[in-house]
DNA sequence: AGCACGCCGACT
DNA sequence: GTCGGCGTGCTC
């Protein structure tokens, strides 16, 4: 009696048994119509047994076994083994997330025409090498089994070359590569660079972005063999490759690779994962690595490649910290930096001021009687947006129109307090009046053709001032821009999260890498009043290494990560004493377990999330901790049991998240 | 997650 | 006397 084993997207952690008379060891790793409940799904059949644990009789049959495709290769779901496993989460989930849509639901895309021959166009010099880049190339192709190799090179150092270059190899010896990027914004403009470098190779992009039919083409293309090279965000680490030889990770400290909701993934850490189990080299590239990484690569178990130079300007930015202190700002800007935006002006060349915070301000606030602009869904502060009167909370996109008066005591004198976007744009409108001022951040740029329209306008040099938020520092290139000054850095030194500095320091050594990519030399204030604070000092100094090994130091003493392993396990309900008792319920439960598998492991006491109302749901968390990885996931994998089995109130939910990154 | 069953309150 | 609230349990 043929049984089949199936992973069905369900949270249930268990694989479902179905009798398939028909089936055969080859049909493992196929999608499968089932019956199930009174509703039809499609998984995938994990195993082929000739019986089953589950009683003959409660056996439905299976619909049909879909072999209009390859089946899935045992590698591909042993990865999602390995997800399913580690993230403790379900199996039928994680199968289902790593399909695209369209195969998740059963079906195929219409076959494409043949694909129109490209004339390859004659091959253009390859740039010439700089020595680092040269031995970092020679470094990752002489890799022979599974190898991390983080690649440390500035912005401008030619990190891009030394992936091409690798790639090259591997194509050459008839392999195929996979490289990851943070954002969907970034894959277009490394197709066309990676397309016109191997005009003969077959290239597939994989993001969310794409339409049904692309990415599952994409995705069978990349599973028959036919895929030379696999471009993509996060999910493109499901990518299945026979012949897979190299995988590029770039800008792998970027939190975009760690999935935020659902599937709570690091493709980086998957993909490290994926390298090992095929016995292949993966490349982590960064200006700034994540302190995991560089720990790492400084205890030797990743192999460090520097690219300390740039490769494409003769020299890094002057990198200057203004001291505000003492100094009386205007709007927010110090003399220096308003300085130095007269001198760009005056010489024809572009500036950025940058400013994490969109919008004019962060609060609308009547100070006779206290009211300030208060999200009725979440605990945050509705934002102020001047350009079309509105208020907006930016964590669940509730908004209504500014108030004429203070609704609680009828004052008409409402003030915004704080500094956005919004606010910087119009300032520096007034101040410098013969100036075109461009205001780049999510709202400006709300969808990629208005994003694309900013790009061209920057590119083509008739804005002279940018005033932008993160959007503006990852990839691009801005040739004219000189000038860098960063406002409003030190809130995040002292952020609660562990993780603040880190954030910042990358963040400002990226944005900072904007400048001076040309002949033209660049620049970075960076305004603070904490100018000997060591972050801004290593900043100076362009010394990410005494930066992160000072952190390291401080994260070792803490004991915080990498230097422990965690897991935070979230609960949401109507009220915060039903999620607060969740979690203590769920610490509860660990006690019954046996101590070889408590011991190892500290569980803090359960408390608000920092957002603790976010959509009218009260947030709690209970953060667990252990000095070893693999007793913290033998904890989980038993406690998980545990937590299936509480009762819980209506409408409560939870999620484990292992590894989290924000706290 | 869905979907059933099941036992208590306010409506035609 | 029924409609429906969501607590509990099950899905191969």
């Amino acid at each position: 009696m043929n049984i089949v084993r199936v992973a069905l997207d369900l949270p249930l952690p268990r694989l479902f048994d179905y009798l398939a008379p028909d089936s055969a060891q080859s049909d493992i790793g196929r999608r499968v119509i089932v019956p199930f409940g009174k509703a039809s799904r499609t998984g995938v059949i994990i195993e082929v047994a000739a019986a089953s644990e589950h009683p003959d009789d409660k056996l439905k049959a299976v619909t049909e076994i879909l072999r209009d495709m390859p089946a899935l290769p045992p590698e591909w779901l042993a990865l999602c083994e390995f997800c399913a496993r580690y993230y403790q989460t379900p199996l039928g989930e994680v199968t289902s997330f790593a399909l695209p849509p369209m195969l998740r639901r059963g079906k195929l895309p219409r076959i494409r025409k043949a694909a129109q021959k490209i004339a390859v166009p004659p091959p253009t010099p390859l740039p010439q090498l700089l020595a680092s880049q040269q031995a970092a190339v020679d470094a990752i192709v002489e890799v022979a089994g599974f190898h991390t190799l983080l690649l440390h090179g500035v912005t401008g150092s030619g990190k891009t070359e030394v992936y091409l270059r690798a790639i090259d190899a591997v194509l050459a010896r008839g392999g195929q590569a996979l490289m990851l990027v943070p954002e969907i914004a970034l894959t277009p403009q490394l197709e066309g660079r990676v397309a016109a470098r191997f005009p003969a190779a077959h290239i597939v992009c994989a993001n969310s972005g794409m339409a049904d039919a692309a990415r599952a083409r994409g995705f069978l293309d990349a599973l028959a063999g036919r895929a030379d090279i696999v471009l993509g965000t996060r999910l493109a680490v499901f990518m299945p490759m026979p012949r897979l030889q190299l995988i590029v990770v770039d800008e792998e400290h970027d939190a975009s690779f760690k999935q935020q909701d659902g599937l709570r993934y690091s493709a980086r850490d998957v993909a490290v994962w994926r390298a090992h189990q095929l016995s292949i080299p993966i490349v982590l590239g960064s200006a700034t690595p994540s302190l995991e990484t560089f720990h790492h690569a400084s205890t030797g178990r990743y192999k460090m490649l520097e690219l300390p130079e740039r490769a494409v300007a003769d020299a890094m930015p002057v990198v200057r910290i203004v001291d505000t202190r003492r100094e009386k700002l205007q709007e927010g800007l110090s003399a220096a930096l308003l300085a130095g935006l007269q001198q760009r002006l005056e010489r024809g060349e572009q500036s950025l001021v940058f400013l994490n915070r969109r919008g004019y301000a962060p609060v609308l606030a009547c100070p006779p009687c206290g009211w300030i602009s208060r999200c009725q869904r979440c605990a945050a502060n509705l934002v102020l947006h001047l350009a079309d009167q509105r208020l907006r909370c930016h964590h669940c996109g509730f908004e209504t129109r500014v108030p004429r008066a203070c609704p609680d005591c009828g004052n008409v004198d409402l003030l915004p307090f704080g500094r956005g976007t919004q606010r910087l744009e119009t300032m520096l409108a007034e101040r410098f009046p013969e100036a075109s001022v461009l205001r780049i951040d999510r709202d400006s740029a709300s969808t990629p053709k208005k994003w694309q329209a900013l790009l061209a306008t920057i590119h083509e040099g008739s804005a002279d001032i940018l005033v932008g938020t993160q959007m503006l520092a990852k990839g691009h290139d801005f040739p004219l821009l000189t000038l860098v000054g960063a406002v409003g850095a030190d809130a995040a030194l002292f952020a609660a999260d562990f993780r603040a500095p880190e954030r910042l320091f990358a963040q400002l050594m990226q944005v900072g890498g904007r400048s001076g990519r040309a002949d033209l030399p660049g620049e970075v204030l960076i305004q603070t009043e904490y100018p000997d604070h060591p972050l801004y000092r290593a900043l100076v100094d362009h010394d990410y290494v005494r930066f992160a090994r000072s952190q390291l130091d401080e994260r070792r003493i803490a004991g915080f990560p990498p230097f422990s392993f965690q897991a935070m396990l979230r609960a949401e309900a109507r009220s915060m004493e039903q999620s607060l008792a969740f979690l203590a319920a769920a610490r509860e439960a660990a006690t019954i377990l046996p101590n070889s598998l408590a011991d190892a492991v500290t569980l803090y006491d359960p408390v608000p999330m920092r957002l603790q109302r976010l959509m009218t749901l009260e947030r709690g968390q209970l953060l667990v901790e252990s000095l070893s990885r693999p007793a913290l996931q033998a904890f989980l994998t038993a406690w998980m049991e545990k937590l299936y089995a509480l009762k819980m109130p209506g409408g409560l939910r939870w999620h484990l998240d292992v590894d989290p990154l924000e706290f």
